[in-house]
DNA sequence: TTCGATGCAAAGAATTTGCACGCCA
DNA sequence: TGGCGTGCAAATTCTTTGCATCGAA
């Protein structure tokens, strides 16, 4: 069996990944930890190579190619989504619980990405989502535009 | 000048299509010709293979590079838009009338992508709009899930 | 001691670019 | 005739995979 979780770590994403690996039968590892313990801290979606810098700037060096092992994994696992927002790069964020659900707004002039959410829009997807041919599983909302630093 | 465009050409995309080419100077050729009218008819996004592989079924050899090229242009002039559904490639579609105006179900099992378009969504989406820090332009729904076939 | 986790380097795949030739205007 | 349009092939860029080693349990 795998050792206990520590009630309190279930609180935290991290925590419930941490979880999840563990009831997956994976082990431990410096590379993975360190990506978990980053996406906890972040608001919104970032790219494989922002994900690399990241952790390089904090001294934790995690090698591009398990970055990307370790972001299909949690994917896998639905713990991490991709967003895609036209720009060359995917990226990644965690899985939020509902009350932080969010989508994207994307200023197509600087790359600017910020989140947002909205009730009503919530709610006329999830209505949509029952007369539609689709068992809809997931959902992803882009806005594109300027943002007010562009456009001004 | 350019020569003049036929009246009911601006009634069909591809028209509207040329004449804005025209109007930016641009001259005409087969392949773009064949791309535009290969879009015209469809009814839902295609990847730029794909679009290779229709024109080529239909004797209408055109190099991948001038797909990319041609629809890359396109985009620019806002008569082409990227879909983007999650899966490996991007897919372009023509840029519809807004009473065309559809956003997209992706099946993530077998990979069907099929249109659909909602009132009660727009209208959300539009309101949404105008209470965010971003001047939007542009707006792109995914829905994920899975279709009849692969839910059965 | 066992086998998953990780780094490094090579491989893959999609897209872009350089260049020469052909065709439209 | 001048240049844009196009094909071909090489180059780029992001992502994945192979393999040997390291480390957790």
């Amino acid at each position: 069996m795998s050792p206990p979780v520590p009630a309190e770590a279930a609180e935290t994403w991290a925590g419930r990944a941490e979880a999840a690996l563990a009831a997956a039968g994976r082990r431990r590892g410096g590379a993975r930890r360190a990506l978990l313990e980053l996406l906890e801290r972040q608001t919104c979606a970032l790219t494989a190579v922002e994900i690399e810098d990241a952790l390089r700037a904090e001294r934790r060096r995690v090698s591009r190619a398990s970055v990307y092992r370790i972001l299909d994994e949690l994917e896998g696992l639905r713990l991490v989504q991709r967003v895609e927002t036209g720009q060359a790069m995917v990226r990644y964020e965690r899985v939020c619980a509902s009350e932080e659900h969010h989508h994207h707004l994307v200023c197509d002039e600087c790359g600017l990405v910020m989140p947002f959410s909205d009730r009503a829009l919530e709610r006329a997807i999830s209505r949509l989502s029952e007369r539609v041919p689709l068992a809809v599983s997931e959902h992803e909302i882009v806005l594109h535009g300027h943002c007010q630093d562009c456009a001004a």
